[in-house]
DNA sequence: ACCAGGTGGTTGACCGGTACAATCAGGAGG
DNA sequence: CCTCCTGATTGTACCGGTCAACCACCTGGT
């Protein structure tokens, strides 16, 4: 590998003119520039970023995003929307991909991070521990999150409980009064704060509605499509049945319209369905859902995160002290899999 | 940030002994041992990784992953499974989304990868150009393709061409004989070897069959739910209708069978689909389809990458100049998207 | 003729570790 | 009692850059 000193060497100038020349800083002739450019072109120069960073403080320009499940929908477009931004920022991302390994986690949150490879951490979907978040911040990471709240640092997400409050009341202003949840129940480990926030607003529409609550309707999803199915099935053994599902994510929707089609029940005469993101494939599926912005969520926790690592850009001018908490807004799409739910007892057998 | 020179006056030992302490090596009494980690803990003290890197011959322990879209279902599921393995071995990947912007591939390629941020490369999807390879090889990096041959680079891949002639030939046993082929046909800029590979199987199927070649029946369908979609409905204008489609990707085949729905078509009956994955939502629609490892072609990857880095082990004992090319296989997977073809002329108007 | 000030460039001290040669203390062996 | 050996430890030269201080030279104002 050549080096800056046998940039110095061929060009017969010192190191450090060799780095200013390189660098495009100032005190360097026109004519010493071309010289050092030429023979770096020639020679293959290629600085080493590990000199860069410890000579420069330490700076990685790298960015560590942390998700659940890089193959989720809704995780991949987040990365998609933040990578955009942090590259055009000249940043470079480091994926971590938890998939649902506790371990992993505890690893990466815990341990790798701290070998500061990484100048800031975008965390993904899940909430860190108390004593993960202390952790971080002794470090001095900035860290910011998307789809849950920490007080200390700033984060982006939609408000989780609005969202399942709107896909509730869409059903009951339809009429509907025995609404099933499908979505996650028991935390599996690593804590999720969405699904918790859903439920909540799922449970206090009804109680606002005057229903009572019955755990029966109630039922794991694993924000999957099988997880989705599966939860369908048993929903649709239950009698009475159910005549409305709100699925706290559209891939569960899917799997729960799916088991509806194979016990042959219409949709949605028989069964309404409602679902959250507004998937890729939602509209395919004619799927009623609460919308939220995903390639944005990933953008706008992009920038904070270059905004945490920046503090001091003419035109800012906010509490430092005061984390930021960004809310953006969903809204209900109404297409074909919700109505009035039909006449009760329509089916022949 | 507290550095090792912090930790060597805290204990009273040189630096030297408390790096050697601290990363395990002998000749450092056990109680010596104690005392520095003990203070390590306690000062919260976390290796500067470039110092490691600049110190111990430029190791990055990082691998970067180039995909063209991270949203898009296989190329996720490809890095979470290369993913998985590099942690294990203690890699950390860096992502580089293309997102089809020929400029960022230029950047990534030519630019930023030689900055040498990364020990290794696994390029998924897009074949670099010669100069490309040329340039990466003389810089020495390790480079493995996923689902693209480079002559000097191993590679992990399906053999598409096969691919394709399995899901023709399948639709022609079945006795189709007018069949259309959805995928990409115009190259965008990025060049992509996969889908020239399937057209290529495609249009031999139909040679080998005796069937002309139909410039008309070959639709470019972006390898995208909606491209699949816009392809169906300009398929199901012609006339003669085809009694049949092979689309490249499954995420297409979903498009198609969107607008054959729409179209009031029945499938298989009018319209026989097939597809290319085996995506997560395959079975879902019963598509037909032929099945390709997706996560394995990752792992596979992941493993060669390492092996490239780490070249002698024991027990491997091959030729280091030959690249090592994997072709993994595939399985046709029949289920309800294709019959053979309905009577001709049953529709009514 | 002399000094202020700007340009083009050099030197050497870091940055935070690693690695190797040298040192040192404390038995074992002769 | 001296030599040799061994395990523990230290000193210090790197690794490949960046940065601040310093220098020589030239130009122009007075």
């Amino acid at each position: 590998m050549t080096s800056i000193h046998d940039l110095a060497r061929e060009t017969g100038v010192s190191t450090a003119t060799v780095s200013r020349a390189l660098r495009g800083l100032p005190r360097v002739s026109e004519e010493t520039r071309q010289r050092v450019m030429e023979a770096a072109v020639r020679l293959g120069y290629v600085p080493s970023p590990h000199a860069v960073g410890l000579a420069s403080g330490g700076q990685t320009r790298t960015v560590a995003i942390v998700v659940l499940f890089v193959t989720r929908w809704f995780f991949a477009t987040v990365i998609s929307g933040a990578e955009q931004v942090l590259r055009e920022r000249g940043y470079d991302v480091l994926l971590y991909n938890l998939n649902d390994d506790e371990e992993a986690r505890r690893r990466v949150l815990g341990t790798h991070l701290l070998t500061k490879r990484v100048d800031a951490l975008l965390v993904v979907g899940l909430g860190p521990t108390p004593q993960e978040v202390h952790w971080l911040s002794s470090q001095g990471m900035p860290v910011v999150t998307v789809g849950a709240r920490i007080a200390q640092w700033p984060s982006v997400r939609v408000d989780d409980e609005l969202v399942a409050r709107t896909g509730v009341e869409h059903l009951l202003s339809l009429g509907h009064r025995r609404i099933a949840y499908v979505g996650m129940i028991h935390d599996t480990g690593i804590s999720l704060a969405t699904p918790r926030a859903r439920v909540r607003g799922y449970r206090d529409s009804l109680r606002d509605a005057g229903i009572e609550h019955d755990p029966e309707l109630e039922l794991e999803g694993q924000f999957t499509l099988d997880g989705g199915v599966a939860a369908g099935r048993r929903l649709l053994e239950l009698s009475p049945r159910p005549t409305a599902v709100f699925c706290a994510s559209d891939e569960m929707a899917f799997g729960v319209l799916r088991a509806a089609r194979d016990a042959g029940l219409r949709v949605p005469e028989d069964l309404s369905v409602v679902g959250v993101d507004d998937h890729e494939m939602a509209s395919f599926f004619d799927l009623t859902t609460i919308r939220q912005p995903v390639v944005e969520q990933g953008r706008y926790a992009a920038r904070q995160v270059l905004d945490l690592m920046a503090p001091d850009r003419p035109g800012q001018e906010e509490d430092p002290a005061v984390a930021h908490h960004v809310e953006l807004s969903t809204e209900l799409v109404v297409r074909g899999t919700t109505s009035a739910p039909g006449p009760p007892a329509q089916r022949s057998e």
